[in-house]
DNA sequence: ATCGTTGCAAACGGTTTGCAATTCG
DNA sequence: CGAATTGCAAACCGTTTGCAACGAT
């Protein structure tokens, strides 16, 4: 009852023509691993450490490989810096971030997803996919700004 | 009973010695106005139909201003660009946005907000602001790719 | 008059592209 | 083998910065 990224990766690039590489198999493990801020650069960076011949215009051209495919999508961090995840999580599952240490939380809540599909329905719309975020602060910042750091 | 993004703006300049000037009333106009895609790009050309002498850096600068101030807020739009909006609206506004058309439809609901509050608190997590959009097709666009038209 | 602000152009930094060498199937 | 892919470096933007002229209080 798993789904295996790779696997479905796999028939995707052959139903395309298209070639699994060790490049497309390290990016997308990269992209499965992370928690955060996968940002080109810093994926680019990091996946070098084990393949230091890998080029930054193949992470470019793999992120966005993987985008066109619906297997990852661009994110807006709150610093302004974007990055990637994939999208091969288990439901939806939305975001809570700390605008202090920038931890992320995930959650999930059946009501929104009904109440989403009712406000949908009445404007006569058609949901596809949806992005919601709530930023804060979490337990450990607490609810005022951090005190003496920064 | 009505907030007047203007006044609030001057008040915020004054209180840090900055400077209301032309350019930035222009900028913050614009905010207040546009509706959708609001890109340093767009908004610059846009202005400069009735400014002419308005540079770039100007508008990059006092873009940042205001997101500083908490007075916009930068955006992702699903081409993968992204912009501002201003964050003078009522209560909470979220969005759904048609992905082909681009229309966005503001929605808030009620019900999402406190559910929003509670999730947050059982995560002991103090929500500052959020942002919610559902991504799908319009009324007009209906449940399908459009067709014949691209 | 004084300091913040502006426009310009050059500098930057992230992203894309052309191309020869390489690799998957 | 042949088509797709890669790494590199150059080309491309969108964004930032230094600076002299300008403008708001």
């Amino acid at each position: 009852m798993k789904s295996q990224p790779h696997e479905v990766f796999r028939q995707y690039l052959e139903a395309q023509g298209l070639k699994l590489t060790k490049q497309r198999t390290e990016i997308l493990d990269y992209l499965l691993r992370a928690r955060d801020h996968a940002t080109p650069e810093r994926i680019h960076a990091d996946l070098r450490a084990k393949d230091p011949m890998l080029g930054r215009a193949t992470v470019f051209r793999t992120l966005l490989l993987l985008e066109k495919a619906g297997f990852a999508s661009k994110i807006l961090f709150s610093d302004g810096s974007h990055g990637y995840e994939h999208k091969f999580a288990r439901p939806h599952h939305d975001h809570m971030i700390c605008v202090d240490c920038r931890e992320v939380i995930e959650f999930s809540n059946a009501t929104i997803e009904r109440l989403q599909d009712q406000i949908s329905r009445r404007f006569q719309f058609t949901p596809l996919w949806h992005r919601h975020e709530i930023f804060g602060r979490c337990r450990k910042c607490g609810p005022k700004p951090a005190q003496g750091v920064k």
